[in-house]
RNA sequence: GCCUCCGUGGCGAAAUCGGUAAACGCAGCUGGCUUAAACCCAGCCGCUUCGGCUUGCGGGUUCGAGUCCCGCCGGAGGCACCA
């Protein structure tokens, strides 16, 4: 370790002279001290309104504002922490203290999200069961925070492995399987659209109100079991389905979309993903997409992350419309999707995809004349459409990504009719038709779509096109026509006229119309001839629930001889993992498509069959051997910090409306939630559109009474750090690379007498570039460890580590306690008598912007002014007491051992926690004098020192005295005069 | 390809509502203290031909632009055949 360097040493030099100093060493001991006395007096508990927690230590939630701030919880790894993982943490806390100091009752706690691939896969690296592993790292890890100073609750920490909190988990998912979705119903938020319970939908069906899909004309009291369940499966929110999934063989399981990368594979250990049809557990989140996406307008969230979840959910609006295609079944619907229905004109072709139920009644020979490049050189379109689809399915989702834009397809042999025109349109199937967006089928408008386009000139099919550029963009039809299609939505309808349309014989023009008003009119002439509708369509695919693993809570679910699943009874819950030897998933090589999932839970055949009885007597069943992924847990987290205890709740109603009810807090809507979220932008779509998911489940079901889960969310930014490489491309220790600036000023890096390559990116042990909390706290302390990460920047900016930087605050820490110790003797030096006017001025100054800053959540300027305040104090032989102990309470949230420590010596026996914030006295804010700047065309050409209210009249008469000379006698064109602080000049000719 | 965000001293950054660009810190420099050094304390610290010029580059709006608008360049992130 180089010291001159990190500056490490040389900061907390240990002198006989001052034995009394704030130096690493005594930081340790002064932190010791206080996390213990914390512990030992309960400081952080948090007071609910009812229940085993309503003791706050003598504080009470009674007529006190609550505030509830969180951070997404961490996932144990056996890796450790280096100084980047926490930033989220440190901010939370800074926040978290600051208003417990504005007396409000503060909920702040951690929590471990334990289940999931990563410990799964230390457990089997290591021989040792997940279990252990897990709760090993999560003791680690909870020593790592606690030596930070974060002032958790911690009687409310637990980990989504406790089987209390599986147990909650499972029944979560028992109503959300329990629960359907009626888009005709208004849920309690006045919107349209609610989860009720399957019950009401069984009533639905059996008095007649809704007719059963697929047994029509039938009651349902006649159906056996297995048809009903197959009905309710078609609605239930968490149901079972056949469908194409993303089989990982490399992983041993299947995926969620989420989980998949753009490169098509999985995002945890990089494996090939191909789809695969597999039955599997899934959440029927596209039912709420449309309320996902609306309701971001309620809550307090970063735009990106808004938008990332909007473009996520891809909410489209267009239309369905009905082509007929006649087959040697007779006549079938085709159903398509467009957003351009205004286009139907255009249409030239249709393509269906690979996987579209229409190709089962393909021809069995060519038309005559069929051009031979559509039929892939196969005999009949019966081979061509299989092969083409066994090719399809081979494809990795890498194949798809990468040959995007080259477009493959063959013709079917059929042909469709378009409803207006009549045309009779040749009917292809193509994989860049997707099976699972819109219906699976499209009308091709080659005119006005780029991959319709691309597809047409691949096959030499026409080109129509039905909008013209509109005169002022200066372009015509003629630029594109054997070019490009024209996509803009700028434009006039042209083309699109018939006097007798083949549905219904009615004439139809949408020429001279703008797109949009053509859209409107087709859609209204396609439902008037009943054609079409309009309709909406979602990017959002339901989300892949089921996970072939071992280390996930296992899903509430038991199957009877029919395969017929049934929830297991809540008083039973939670069901547990078996305890076994060989938790270990079954892999398979990553490259073979064809291998097929195998549950680790299927092995242990004793835990799987079980004999109960859910009403028709003691039976025998079947468990599921499926496990949820680890999003389950983390999907619900939040609530169980307010009720951690509750044996007969997943949140007892009160503590729910008090912490994070509708208006819970002047500033948070109805649609309430935690006060303020902080996490890493990685999750935003992931965990945090699961979460808000199940919380509307849940708000629907009337379990919870807001329907968003976070109200405010904060992305801190990432913590980076320099790396260093030699000549050959190899890492060396950032530690003892040394900086050197020659003489033009250049910088050079050099390690070992070689120079060495600077790069930039993240901390990580491959790139020898670590700085460890434990580091920190030895050579530093807890304290300056905070405030240097608190001072960096903008909370949520990315900016490198510099370990170097960090004295800079260990200085700061020092000069506060020399003006309250003496460090020679140890005794405190402070003075009673009333301080200066200046120092009144600049503490009372420094009070209200402090506030203003902690508010906004920017501890770095909020730093920045304590330091001038201390630096002021530094100044004068003894420091008044009335200035050095608001700065020692408003620097508390931020260095808060050193902070206690200090107010304890200055005499009082109570924590500063709970203190109250310093108020500004009003005597003492702004300025006696300000510097007025005037200006001429906008450049600074005097500055006169003036009274805060001074006269604007007089302002300018000064100013145009003070720049008399540069105007030349001329009466100047215009003067604005914004007193106190600008008088702008713009001067006469 | 589409969408979003960001470019300010040697470095991390500040400027919160369109109103004195560079607060605060690091590094560096000068002086004091010291036998000496470290620590500490007091200063200096964008460029300059001393007229001025400076917020990635070029335009625009405005009395006035780091901030608003248009077009480039560079970087980061998201999406990627979504009809």
């Amino acid at each position: 370790m180089n010291d001159t360097e990190t500056g490490a040493k040389r900061a907390v030099p240990t002198t006989e002279e001052a034995p009394f100093r704030y130096d690493a060493s005594m930081a340790q001991a002064i932190e010791e001290k206080w996390q213990r006395r914390w512990q030992e007096e309960g400081t952080f508990w948090a007071a609910n309104v009812s229940g085993d927690l309503t003791d706050g230590q003598g504080r009470h939630a009674d007529g006190r504002p609550s505030f509830f701030a969180m951070d997404m919880f961490p996932y144990p790894s056996g890796k450790g922490l280096h100084v980047g993982h926490p930033l989220g943490y440190l901010a939370t806390d800074v926040v978290s203290r600051y208003h417990r100091m504005k007396g409000e009752n503060v909920l702040h706690a951690m929590g471990y999200d334990a289940f999931g691939l990563p410990a799964e896969q230390y457990a089997v690296q290591t021989g040792q069961h997940p279990r252990i592993t897990t709760e090993a790292n999560i003791a680690n890890m909870r020593r790592q925070l606690t030596r930070m100073g974060l002032s958790f609750d911690d009687r409310r920490s637990f980990a989504t492995i406790d089987p209390e909190y599986v147990r909650w988990t499972q029944w979560i998912f028992s109503r959300i399987f329990d629960a359907w979705y009626d888009p005709d119903k208004a849920n309690p938020s006045g919107s349209m659209g609610c989860a009720r319970p399957i019950a009401e939908l069984v009533e639905e069906f059996r008095s007649g109100v809704r007719p059963i899909d697929g047994h029509e004309g039938r009651a349902w009291d006649e159906l056996d079991d297995s048809e009903q369940e197959e009905v309710l499966n078609g609605y239930r929110l968490a149901y079972i389905s056949k469908s194409p999934v993303n089989w990982c063989p490399g992983l041993g399981t299947v995926l969620a979309n989420e989980e998949v990368t753009a490169e098509g594979r999985s995002e945890r250990g990089n494996f090939p993903v191909f789809q695969r049809e597999l039955r599997q557990w899934s959440m029927r989140i596209t039912a709420y997409g449309h309320r996902l996406a609306e309701d971001l307008d309620s809550i307090d969230w970063p735009q990106k992350v808004k938008l990332m979840q909007r473009n996520w959910i891809g909410e489209s609006h267009g239309a369905s419309v009905h082509f007929r295609v006649d087959t040697a079944d007779g006549p079938q619907d085709m159903e398509v999707y467009t957003t351009r229905p205004d286009t139907l004109f255009g249409t030239t072709f249709a393509v269906v995809s690979p996987e579209h139920p229409l190709l089962t009644h393909v021809p069995a020979a060519w038309p005559e004349g069929t051009d031979e490049s559509w039929t892939g050189g196969y005999a009949t379109p019966v081979e061509a459409v299989q092969a083409y689809r066994r090719a399809a399915e081979s494809k990795t989702a890498k194949d798809r990504v990468e040959q995007a834009g080259a477009k493959t397809g063959l013709f079917t042999g059929l042909t469709a009719t378009n409803p207006i025109t009549g045309a009779q349109l040749p009917l292809f199937t193509a994989d860049y038709v997707l099976m699972d967006y819109g219906t699976g089928a499209i009308m091709a408008v080659p005119g006005g779509d780029q991959r319709d386009y691309d597809f047409a000139q691949a096959y030499g099919l026409p080109v129509i096109y039905t909008v013209e550029p509109p005169a002022s963009s200066g372009e015509t039809l003629a630029d594109y026509e054997g070019k490009a299609p024209y996509t803009s939505h700028d434009g006039t309808v042209i083309n699109s006229s018939v006097d007798a349309t083949w549905a219904r014989g009615d004439a139809l023009s949408l020429d001279g119309l703008g797109v949009d008003d053509a859209i409107a009119a087709a859609t209204a002439w396609l439902e008037e001839a009943q054609v079409g509708h309009g309709t909406t369509s979602y990017r959002l695919r339901d989300w892949l629930f089921s996970r072939q693993r071992y280390w996930g809570e296992p899903f509430p679910i038991v199957y009877d001889k029919d395969g017929v699943p049934h929830l297991v009874p809540d008083d039973q819950l939670p069901i547990n993992l078996p305890d076994v030897p060989d938790y270990s998933p079954k892999t398979f090589d990553p490259d073979d498509a064809q291998s097929n999932p195998e549950a680790p839970l299927s092995r242990n055949e004793d835990w799987i069959e079980v004999t109960m009885d859910l009403g028709d007597g003691e039976q025998t069943y079947w468990r599921d051997t499926n496990t949820m992924p680890n999003w389950a847990g983390s999907c619900w987290y939040y609530m169980r910090y307010l009720d951690p205890h509750d044996a007969e709740h997943m949140v007892e109603r009160d503590e729910y409306d008090y912490w994070m009810g509708p208006d819970h807090r002047p500033d948070c809507g109805k649609a309430g939630g935690v006060d303020l979220y902080v996490g890493g932008v990685e999750h935003a779509v992931l965990h945090l559109l699961y979460s808000r998911f199940w919380h509307k489940v849940l708000f629907d079901l009337g379990y919870v009474d807001s329907f968003e889960p976070f109200h405010k969310l904060f992305n801190q930014g990432m913590i980076q750090a320099y790396a260093y490489t030699d000549d050959r491309g190899q890492y060396v220790p950032a530690d003892d690379v040394q900086e050197r600036t020659g003489e033009d000023g250049t910088v050079t890096y050099t390690y070992d007498g070689e120079q060495v390559n600077r790069e930039f990116g993240k901390m990580g042990k491959s790139l020898k570039n670590i700085v460890t909390p434990d580091y920190m706290y030895d050579h530093y302390g807890a304290d300056t460890f905070r405030l240097y990460e608190m001072s960096m920047g903008p909370l949520d900016e990315s900016r490198p580590w510099n370990t170097r930087n960090v004295v800079g605050g260990m200085r700061f820490l020092q000069r506060l306690w020399r003006n309250v110790i003496d460090e020679a003797t140890g005794e405190v030096t402070v003075t009673d008598d009333a301080p200066d006017e200046a120092t009144l001025k600049l503490l009372n100054n420094t009070i209200a912007s402090v506030t203003e800053e902690m508010e906004a959540m920017r501890p770095n300027t909020a730093i920045a002014k304590l330091i001038v305040l201390n630096n002021h104090l530094t100044g004068m032989g003894r420091v008044p007491r009335a200035a050095i102990e608001p700065l020692v309470l408003m620097v508390s949230p931020i260095a808060p051992h050193v902070a206690e420590e200090l107010w304890a010596r200055l005499g009082h026996d109570e924590s500063l926690a709970h203190h109250s914030w310093p108020q500004a006295d009003e005597r003492y804010v702004g300025q006696d004098s300000v510097t007025a700047v005037v200006q001429i065309k906008g450049k600074v050409r005097a500055r006169l020192e003036v009274s805060p209210d001074i006269d604007p009249k007089e302002l300018e008469a000064k100013a145009l005295a003070a720049v008399a000379d540069r105007l030349g006698g001329v009466p100047p064109r215009k003067v604005i005069v914004k007193a106190p602080k600008i008088v702008s000049i713009v001067p006469g000719q």
